[in-house]
DNA sequence: ATCCAAATTCAAAACGTTTTGAATTCAGGC
DNA sequence: GCCTGAATTCAAAACGTTTTGAATTTGGAT
């Protein structure tokens, strides 16, 4: 393997000299760069990394832990995480190391990746509110991106969309089509997107909603399934004209449901869902096809990539923090309110 | 962080001295080794990866490539990969890389890894007969490990289950039992372990059995509940008193099927299975319990890391290969076969 | 006391890069 | 011809480890 010293003695330059020109520094004859450029190519040479991190005291290795949930909930974003960000990080000649958290304390796997290896920092996902990973790794001034948020004023880097709005537009634009009694199928109560995804229904919502008409599960097609049957059943109180679905396999349930009991979509039942984007379930393959909110994960990667690498670099926390708006994707899972169920919830006790 | 010099200035020691102290070389008196030890722990002397590895001349890195298949079906096999793999190497120093493969053609993904990352070696699974990446990473003199065999004799390390006994041992089970109508339902055509219980099969059998009594799908639930409802119904010739799956969702799909046919398992069909030992869906969870031939892919890891690592060494590829013979565990959905289904299968024309 | 071999320890080179501070070259103004 | 400042280039240090070959100390036998 060719290094600066081979490409050096083939010109009569010196390793620095060769080292400035492929770095593209400015004060080296623009000849010589090219003389340079042209021996470097033709023997081959790709700067070896490991020297490089040595000299920059960068390890070049940012961490990834995921965390092994019973209900596999986790399984469909896992794909996309190594796919995605793995691709966005070595653009920037980064390797993604993962590992897989199987035990209780949410800062335990950090610690041990961090005392085990050299890694210059993190990138975090399904943050919950308050998340205790936070103040771990900036107590020990450790770089890291958050995908998500747990809070209004994150002082750290984080990329996220607004869950608020998500659900605000959704609401917005059942309300728009006459429906009163919305029901929100939410995500787990744990997760802080799941909070922020409560807080905008309420506050979108012209009228109250009974607590048991807001339900927090697993992205699960049997979760969805499960909870729409209750729902539509119509055993606690009049059913829903429109449900909110967090992710796209629980509106699958909610279709299957509806099916069961012989309420059509859109005509009776109106569905919406926020869409991850995962291929296994495209909005578009349901029928009819799905009315959502889309954000896909994917268009994430980027933006933590060049955020985590910002942040190693210092650069301050608030120039790495961006809040996304979810896209309105209208199909035809969406219709006006069904003449005879215009009447919102009724009071309830709850 | 504290340095070998910080270690040897502290004692008046050189780095040499200190270095060899900690990496256990005999010539280093043992009370000065002792001190050394000491001090390095008082200190928290870790050693820099990166500077070890700029001279030992490894990366200290390993790639693992997967694919994404459209089923969906690597997805099980994904957490325990991370979760055993990552673990097992991180106690050998060694991180892994993982990548998620998109394409096509089956050694690009390998190519890409290689040229952008100094890379030791790689860990290969679900090999295909006759596996182009053996053969691109040979021409290479790349280190890699395999999960599996293609074929009788491998030239490289390798670790397996006998999947030709994995097949054997169930047919042996049932054939004792009295069954002669088994069916198969097997892996994906394309992988190496499906033809190899295949043959395993064949071979075992008492009775020659028609093509269409051993079916090749992905190991899924769906899959093997459309293929058992096919065979129990009878349309094709009488029904098995046995099946015989790769997978443990397959066997919950013939539970299914057998269920929807009021077939009852094991009194009017027997089901063995392979068990990975994935979490997801335990084989003592059945109603009831399984009877499987099991070898944990857990199980795997610590042998895979070790074969790679040995591999890296340039040890000889012969001690680095390794088949194990899967468990057979009886439980409780296999039994003797129905008086009335005593018969082989008929003579067939396919 | 002297010598020899074994047991320890050391200084220095090496890995390949980046970066620092100094040296060299060059052009133009006097 | 001399000086100045800009434009280039260079040698050397640094990163933290492993490893080589030599130097030093030690203990025992002469």
């Amino acid at each position: 393997m060719a290094t600066l010293k081979d490409i050096g003695a083939e010109l009569g330059l010196s390793v620095a000299t060769v080292s400035r020109a492929l770095n593209g520094f400015p004060e080296v004859n623009s000849q010589t760069r090219e003389k340079v450029r042209q021996t470097a190519e033709r023997l081959g040479y790709r700067p070896n990394r490991v020297a490089q991190r040595l000299v920059t005291g960068r390890s070049g290795m940012v961490g990834m832990i995921v965390k092994l949930n019973p209900d596999m909930s986790s399984d469909q974003t896992f794909f996309e995480v190594v796919a995605g960000l793995s691709a966005a990080l070595a653009a920037r000649d980064t390797d993604l190391v993962l590992a897989v958290d199987q035990g209780t304390d949410p800062v335990a796997a950090y610690a041990r990746m961090l005392e085990r290896d050299i890694l210059d920092g993190f990138i975090l996902n399904a943050p919950v509110p308050d998340d205790p990973r936070v103040a771990f790794l900036q107590s020990r001034n450790i770089p890291f991106v958050m995908h998500g948020t747990t809070g209004e004023a994150a002082d750290y880097p984080f990329f996220a969309i607004d869950n608020h709005a998500v659900s605000r537009d959704a609401v917005n634009l059942l309300a728009a089509l006459g429906h009163r009694r919305i029901a929100l199928l939410n995500g787990e109560q744990r997760y802080a997107f799941a909070r922020d995804r409560a807080e905008g229904f309420r506050q979108a919502m012209p009228v109250p909603v009974p607590d048991h008409f807001m339900a927090c599960h697993p992205p699960s097609e049997l979760a969805g399934y499960a909870q729409a049957l209750t729902w539509l059943s119509g055993q606690q109180g009049p059913r829903p004209t429109a449900i909110l679905c967090s992710a796209t396999p629980q509106a699958a349930g909610v279709y299957r449901a509806a099916k069961d009991l012989s309420i059509r979509v859109p005509h009776d039942l109106s569905v919406v869902a926020h869409d991850d984007g995962f291929p296994q379930m495209p909005a578009t393959g349901f029928a009819p096809p799905l009315t959502v909110t889309q954000a896909p994960f994917r268009d994430a990667c980027e933006p933590l990539a060049s955020a985590l690498l910002g942040c190693i670099e210092e650069r301050p926390a608030r120039d790495l923090q961006a809040t996304l708006r979810a896209d309105l994707v209208l199909r035809n899972s969406t219709g006006p309110v069904p003449q005879d169920h215009k009447t919102p919830w009724p009071n309830s006790q709850s």
